[in-house]
Parts: C-alpha cells; structure tokens; sequence
DNA sequence: GTGTAACTTAGCCAAATGGCTCAGTATTTC
DNA sequence: GAAATACTGAGCCATTTGGCTAAGTTACAC
C-alpha cells in the first residue's frame, strides 16, 4: 500500500478550493492573464496568486511571462490522472481489471494522436 | 460562478490524503471494519479515526456500529460527484455540452436501475 | 463479574493553508 | 523620464490538518 508521497495528493488537493476549481473552469475556455483570472475573486492579488502557484506545482497549469503579463494555461493532461484513478477504484469494486486497462488505452491512443 | 461552499470541497479534500485513498481502495473490496481498516497503517487509532470521520462527512462512506464494531462501507455514488465535475470541465474546453449531458442521463439511468 | 477487545473522547502540538498588507520590480504608456 | 500597470516578495495572522497520548466507554469472552 503506497504509504509515501504520491503526485495525487497535491493534484486532489488543488481542487480541493473553489477559487482553484473556477480558474480551472476559466482557463477551460482558452488562456488568461493572472489580471483576467483574478479579477471575479473579491481577494487580494498576492492571495490569488498562491492558488495559481499551487496550480501550477501540482502540475494543472502552466504560465508564461511576456512583458509584465504573465499568461495561464490549462494542463490537460492533469484530468487524465484523476480519470485513471476513478477508473482503478471503479475496476476495485467491479471485481477486474479490463475497464481500466481498456481506459489507460484509450488515453494512450488519444495522446499519440494529439 | 460559486464562490460559496460547495460539496466539491470536502469530496475532493478527501483524496487528498493517501490514508484516505487506501481505505476507499480497501472499501472497495467490500465493507470492513475500523480495526481492519486501520490494521496496514503505522498511525494511531484516534489519528486513524479522523480519516474515517472525515470520509464519513465528505460522504465517501457510510459506517455502522454492531455491538462493539463498526463496519464501514463505500459509498459508491461520490464518485459520480467526480465524474460529472471532470465532464463538466471537458465539455468546457470541447466548447460544447452535449457530452456532459450525455454522461448525466448515463449516470440518472444507471441510478435508476439499481 | 473481571478482563480484554474495539473503539471513542478529550485535548495537545507542529506544520500547512489561505487570507491579509505593505513594499518592491519590471514594463508600458504618455 | 514620470506615472501607471501588472505582477512579485516578504512576512504576519487565524484556522485547519493530521499526527500524538492518556483516559474513557461499551460489548464480548471466560
């Protein structure tokens, strides 16, 4: 039972918090600037920026600065962790393994074709 | 867009934690009690019970005192909470929304026939 | 009816989280 | 080149988290 550190724990724990979940859904819709992203949030600039850190260590974003704009974008390939998490729970409880090697396949093949 | 508590939080708070991801793993085998559960883990039992309490108020499972045991069981439907949020940020950023509908009459289908 | 097993309650503690302000740096713009 | 814009860094603070121990409580076994 892996016991010790796994990139799960930070990948959950950035959806844990609605700002993060709704930068997230933002970013859904095409890139943004760190002013763009900041600006529904009724919250300090500075705390702001902590969630889009957070993000981005935990691997769901990735930014970029040109000029002083530092621009986000969205990590797809971080949904694809939780879905094959998903997928290993829900092959525990359905007693095999099929549903989840069929899945990790079809990423496979969705990614080489990318 | 939902700035206030949300469901969400707790539900993906709880897989934060890889003590709480193995005992949903464990769960999914079956149901067990607390002294099963706790058994793989190099923690206290008061500490360990946090977990349970904390996956019992997120909802990820339900638990039962028979006489002196309490017997803890999965409950299957958080993970259609996941779901339906990683549908929903797909269908985001594939600029459409039929996919999520399609997987939210999925899910009230197989509901239905349980 | 005493002892042991299986939790449970209470409360302590250090570190992490998520907010803040205030001051600083680096680009643009005028 | 002075001012405004867009972050960025440092550091404070309250609360939450995730561990601990020590002392209950409640059932079961003998």
């Amino acid at each position: 039972m892996a016991q010790y550190f796994s990139k799960l724990d930070g990948t959950f724990q950035a959806l844990a918090d609605p700002t993060r979940r709704a930068v997230l859904g933002r970013l859904g819709k095409g890139p943004a600037s760190i002013g763009e992203l900041a600006a529904p949030f009724d919250m300090a600039l500075p705390s702001f920026m902590k969630h889009i850190h957070h993000l981005e260590k935990t691997g769901w974003i990735r930014t970029r600065k040109t000029g002083r704009v530092r621009t986000c974008t969205l990590e797809r390939k971080s949904f694809d962790v939780i879905e094959t998490w998903l997928a290993e729970q829900r092959s525990i409880w359905e007693g095999r393994t099929d549903r989840l090697e069929r899945f990790v396949t079809t990423i496979h093949d969705k990614e080489a074709s990318e």
